[in-house]
DNA sequence: ATCGAACCGTACCGTACGGTACGCCTGCGG
DNA sequence: CCGCAGGCGTACCGTACGGTACGGTTCGAT
């Protein structure tokens, strides 16, 4: 019987992040590598120690994620003094920070990993993903976007909606062809674009619910 | 060495057939069930006789995803008399079969397979995915996009943009939730929200496309 | 100085699974 | 009737990997 994973316990140890970060690396080097001989070597630890500390292979696979996933920070846009102006800007660094990330190489292992996982009727990972990248964007934009609506500068019924067009606006097709491995999506061929795409979302998305579209 | 794996030709057996409707439905059932002794039981056939046949695993899984991926194919849209609500009528049917497809349980599983797969540094699989899923309604919706533009109903410069659009204003974050496992997600829950979800995605590709809009 | 906890390194075990070999049956051409 | 190709079922092999055990080492507390 394996030991209870603290899944809900953030802290680790100095010692246990430097195990956790080998682990990630060796994810994202190379997706199905993360063996826990390998694991071990590269953290130069025992195994005993990763089953003491994690109880087994799948704990150590969810500290991981866990860990690195709740790593990724959107900044915080400030919400002071909320002209058409700054709100604007608010939303296009939402969509900047959303590109961003979720077209880095450890969004895409993570992603690939928890896809992977539910594969196997294991749904942990996938929620903590999602509670960690999509669901957390989601939070900060909200607040945001009802800011802008109590300011009648956005028009729309429901944020969830709202939000959940920006998403798809924002992300279209990319993730899900990062995801499959699509070498025509090279990272620099996404950096050069990425301005332009923001820009491009954000307008579409002031178009369908600005203040002055249609309902 | 494994055979050479028969990826450009179509053409199966029935018996070869029924050999591959197995594996899917090992897949479906469980994603990771697919072991060559599972499907050899399931199918009533020897193990030699897969090798045989598809080489190896991964020839006996490329040929699953390549036989069943090309099955899936969108009706044919009638082009012949282009007036709005024609046009109309063809967006939402495209949106309506996009999402039907994506939200649909063999999707998911081969495209969770594909992703498992990509994760390995191999993207055959992925490439198979992507072209029979995403690229093919590009192939099919680009030139009803184009007859729209030029009857003046639509207004776009790059139809390519004009379709990573659509397909974000359809799908949003429902294919990366399935994909992670999310239980919110029924499948009774998105047929019940399918028709909505069509009209509303198609009502704003046309108030960003559309002929009327901003440019 | 001594003890014990924590931990490293490594050897080891069990199992699952990819891949192969082989014996047997069936059907078909001669 | 004979022989043989194709295919089924099963036994088997090798390996990779999850998980455990254990001796040796470091280090802090007493």
């Amino acid at each position: 019987m394996p030991l209870t994973i603290k899944v809900n316990e953030e802290t680790f140890t100095p010692r246990q992040q430097a195990v956790l970060t080998a682990a990630l690396d060796l994810l994202v080097e190379n997706g199905e590598g993360l063996t826990m001989t390998a694991v071990a070597r590269r953290a130069s630890c025992s195994k005993e120690t990763l089953y003491k500390w994690f109880g087994d292979r799948d704990g150590l696979l969810t500290a991981t994620v866990q860990w690195q996933a709740a790593k990724v920070r959107m900044p915080v846009v400030d919400r002071s003094h909320l002209n058409a102006k700054a709100l604007r800007l608010s939303i296009e660094q939402f969509a900047r920070d959303l590109l961003t990330v979720i077209t880095g190489e450890v969004s895409v292992t993570l992603n690939r990993t928890a896809v992977t996982h539910a594969a196997q009727e294991k749904d942990s990972l996938g929620i903590i993903v999602l509670e960690n990248g999509p669901l957390a964007i989601r939070r900060r934009l909200k607040p945001i976007l009802e800011a802008g609506r109590d300011a009648r500068l956005l028009r729309f019924t429901s944020s969830e909606d709202a939000y959940r067009t920006f998403f798809g606006l924002v992300v279209r097709d990319v993730q899900i062809r990062l995801l499959l491995g699509d070498k025509s999506l090279t990272q620099s061929n996404i950096e050069a674009n990425i301005e332009a795409d923001v820009k491009a979302a954000t307008d579409q998305f002031f178009a369908l619910y600005g203040a002055k579209a249609n309902p």
